[in-house]
DNA sequence: CATTTCGTGACAGAGCACCT
DNA sequence: AGGTGCTCTGTCACGAAATG
């Protein structure tokens, strides 16, 4: 399991199928580390820690148990919260935008200044022909060039419509990658859009029947462990009452 | 025929230059 | 310093064409 700060986007979506329990909840590390001893499958639950370990052998010093209504409660909060390494993908084109900003404006600012000086020759070509006269030829290279300007800006507006429009169908083949039984499925835009509203209360109900299930399970674990310390406990006075007989 | 793709105009926001 | 005008960029909505 990942530390909170690495975190990444399979690790935040939990796994829909435990029903054949041979993939073991991922827990605290504290939790699968604390207990070396075999673990006791049971077929409802799946897997439940050993804490029965009676031989004549010492008590083992068992680790610090999860403690039940903190430990589940910062559980939900962490499975609630986005995680760090999360949000730049959010911010992804922003972020290009921001680190690209002292480019583009620099590029705008030659694309300006060139046009202004294409504008001031032209203009200092104007003051030179008004000097002879303006011509139909000038007339017709202005007209030219304001077509041109105009042409050159009609084609950014569409490649920029273009990459926008790409990044979208991008966005959405990414989600019909995410979504189980809609890859290589022909399926409408609106409709993997509310595919993706059904799976996310799929996947928000399942966490919560999780978190339920390891709550009782924390929680029981501590009645056994209770149950444990008391039977180890009467196998000492037992001893101690056979020795000192 | 429903859906997607594409070009286009309109608009908002940001940045810059210029003016007062 | 603040106002103004201009440009650029990104976004949205619309209609037409293309697609399956």
């Amino acid at each position: 399991m990942n530390t909170e700060t690495d975190f990444t986007f399979d690790d935040y979506i939990m796994p829909t199928t435990y029903a054949n329990s041979q993939t073991k909840l991922d827990l605290d590390p504290s939790f699968s580390t604390a207990y070396s001893a075999p673990l006791l499958t049971t077929p409802d639950i799946g897997f439940l820690p050993t804490v029965f370990d009676l031989p004549d052998s010492p008590p083992v010093s068992t680790p610090p148990l999860l403690s039940s209504s903190a430990t589940i409660s910062e559980k939900i909060a962490k499975v609630n919260t986005l995680p760090d390494s999360f949000l730049p993908q959010f911010f992804q084109y922003s972020k290009e935008t921001y680190e690209n900003g002292h480019k583009k404006k620099a590029k705008r600012m030659n694309s300006t200044n060139g046009f202004n000086n294409n504008n001031n020759s032209n203009s200092s070509s104007n003051n030179k022909t008004s000097d002879e006269d303006s011509t139909d030829e000038d007339n017709q290279g202005n007209a030219d060039d304001v077509a041109a300007a105009l042409e050159m800006r009609r084609q950014i507006h569409i490649q920029s419509e273009q990459k926008r429009r790409a990044q979208i169908s991008d966005g959405f083949q990414e989600l019909r990658q995410h979504l189980p039984g809609c890859i290589n499925k022909k399926m409408s835009k609106a409709a993997l859009l509310h595919r993706t509203v059904q799976h996310l209360q799929h996947l928000k109900k399942n966490q919560s029947s999780l978190l339920t299930e390891l709550e009782r399970l924390v929680n029981e674990n501590e009645q056994l462990k209770k149950f444990q310390d008391s039977v180890l406990q009467k196998q000492a006075l037992e001893r101690m009452y056979h020795v000192s007989m």
